[in-house]
DNA sequence: TTTTAATCAGACAAAGTTATCTGATTATTA
DNA sequence: TAATAATCAGATAACTTTGTCTGATTAAAA
């Protein structure tokens, strides 16, 4: 199999976006992420939990509690979610899987690869959230 | 974690990039392929094995067998090789995990991520493995 | 013809990822 | 204050990927 990001990674981003896509400040149960979404409830927990430690989301407790976004979605990148969850390997590992992969002692795709990596690593940093709740809201209704 | 491609798939572009690099013919046996490569022996050797079965390499039996390529460097792209192992999933994925993605249900990042993609898509394509024989052999050098 | 050194095949083990379950804790609301 | 509905925390299960082991088969070379 071949991944970009993990599972976990990929919830991640989908219930910080759907969150952004909502009116701000709205707190979200974790049941109503997991059924909008379809994915399994327990697991966009523990993945929301973790990103509270990251400072990206915060929780409400008790009755009426759920997870809302804790800074302004124009505050939140992409790659500050990816960051979390899956951390930058991907943007520092050799693609071919060849130890001590640089620029002294480049892979046999070292610089071709790395334009293209470069390129994804700037779009994810270059986008906020805030930017696809359009977007999103579209996508989400298509579920 | 975060994958480009499966581990299997590095070993396997790493080893037939280290057949490329080596006289046309040339017969490797998995020992020497794992030593140079610094990667378990019985599972290369498996990897060589499915790649057999694609077309991509040759095996000779008995003693002073091993792996060889099976057509000229020229005539073998990267693509191949990911297809052979990975598969093209990757290419075809929603990379935010999305069910249905595609242009009438896109996900936020659908185009800007789509383009990226293409790109990727087609340096894999368009590279043959014969273009990297300095390089494998600088690299090969110095791990 | 026997020994040797390699692939081949399949079972198995270890590790990591993904998913589920259970119970404790917390805060709202009736 | 009691009932309710949510997060939180930790254990565990299922699945996939990665890696190892053993033995059979094959063909070259002594």
């Amino acid at each position: 199999m071949t991944v970009i990001f993990s599972k976990k990674c990929e919830y991640g981003l989908q219930a910080v976006l759907y969150m952004a896509a909502k009116e701000p400040g709205c707190v979200c149960p974790s049941d109503e992420i997991a059924d909008k979404l379809q994915i399994p409830k327990e697991f966009v927990s523990k993945i929301l939990q973790s990103l509270t430690e990251s400072g990206i989301v915060d929780s409400k407790k008790g009755k009426s509690g759920g997870f809302l976004l804790a800074k302004n979605p124009s505050k939140i990148r992409l790659i500050d979610i990816v960051t979390a969850i899956d951390g930058l390997d991907l943007f520092n590992r050799c693609v071919l899987g060849f130890p001590n992969c640089s620029p002294d002692q480049p892979c046999p795709v070292h610089d071709k690869w790395g334009e293209l990596r470069t390129k994804a690593y700037k779009m994810l940093t270059d986008e906020t959230i805030d930017k696809f709740k359009e977007k999103t809201l579209s996508k989400i209704s298509k579920i």
